[in-house]
DNA sequence: ACCGCAACCTGTACGC
DNA sequence: TGCGTACAGGTTGCGG
């Protein structure tokens, strides 16, 4: 699913329905969908309280309190205070949540029917609306696990590798611009402009959709060998990237169909705004050539042959 | 160290 | 109607 846009919806919804809120059970439906925990994730949910909803690339996590931090009116996020190792610091746990193909996290009432692929089900001691992880593949899971205070921002440990989003303050453009050319090792990187945006540890959060939405915008074919970008194409990507996030979350998101929903199962249209992804043999919004659909990575890619010209040095 | 690909799942659409 | 194939928004781990 979802890409960084769908993903922020999801994570407002959380953000509004779920926090301050403490968790009375935890119910596993399928032990596929908690395979990192491997058993353990009702006990170390059961009594604690969401703090926040915390959102880096396509990942979410929900730092999470004891009931002693609370009574001790601590903010949860440096009440411990224990020193770990250099540079980190001790942070309680965090329930962290990726969706990935198919996955969704549902408030709803407790009366309301089982869903046909509910893979976790948590129940909040107010006996209010559940939160319900609803996954069709079990491509996604959850799992709770410890929270380190990294500057210059606290990430869960078990995503520690995934970088920054282009939506965050902590974003590096001239880090990406380098990393996107070099190694680092100091050696160039071998590698085509679409593998790089797909490398959620060069920067998180774009998929297949916004992907080759961006690259349409910027006018780049995505077998474009990074090396040969100048510093003044990769600000015009990174600019198309922020851009077509920033329009695709003002509609609520991009769904196709009823898989990619926010927390109360309502589609985003973005689909209606989308130029080339999913559009083959349709128009250029741009230029009116019909797009092309070419295999790539066992998926796809979408441009248009006129304005993203296949590069001459790309491997055909 | 890096890169590319198969594997992990279920469901739908389509051609024969 | 049934069957086989292709494809779907992601990440991981392994071989080269």
């Amino acid at each position: 699913m979802p890409e960084l846009p769908e993903v922020e919806v999801v994570r407002r919804g959380l953000e509004r329905w779920v926090v301050g809120r403490t968790i009375a059970s935890a119910e596993v439906l399928h032990p596929r969908a908690v395979r990192r925990n491997a058993g353990s994730l009702p006990d170390r949910l059961k009594g604690r309280t969401a703090a926040s909803v915390e959102r880096r690339g396509k990942y979410l996590w929900l730092p999470l309190l004891d009931s002693e931090d609370i009574t001790a009116g601590l903010d949860g996020l440096d009440g411990l205070g224990r020193e770990v190792g250099a540079g980190e610091v001790a942070a309680g746990e965090a329930l962290i949540a990726h969706l990935g193909m198919s996955g969704q996290l549902l408030v709803v009432d407790p009366l309301t029917p089982t869903e046909k692929h509910l893979r976790v089900r948590l129940t909040f001691t107010d006996g209010g609306p559940e939160l319900r992880f609803v996954d069709q593949r079990t491509f996604g899971h959850l799992l709770v696990a410890p929270l380190a205070v990294r500057l210059p921002r606290p990430v869960p440990e078990p995503i520690a590798h995934i970088a920054a989003d282009p939506l965050e303050d902590v974003f590096d453009d001239e880090e990406f611009a380098t990393r996107l050319r070099l190694r680092r090792t100091g050696m160039p990187r071998r590698t085509e402009i679409k593998r790089a945006l797909l490398d959620q540890s060069l920067i998180s959060g774009v998929g297949n959709i916004y992907a080759d939405e961006a690259l349409w915008r910027a006018r780049l074919h995505w077998a474009r060998p990074t090396e040969t970008l100048t510093t003044t194409k990769i600000a015009e990507l990174l600019a198309a990237v922020r851009e077509v996030m920033a329009e695709a979350l003002e509609q609520g998101g991009t769904s196709f169909d009823s898989l990619y929903v926010n927390v109360n199962g309502e589609s985003g249209y973005f689909d209606r705004s989308l130029a080339v992804y999913g559009r083959r043999d349709r128009p250029c919004p741009r230029c009116g050539t019909p797009i092309r659909r070419e295999p790539f990575m066992n998926r796809s890619s979408y441009s248009c042959p006129k304005c993203q010209p296949r590069p001459r040095n790309a491997h055909p």
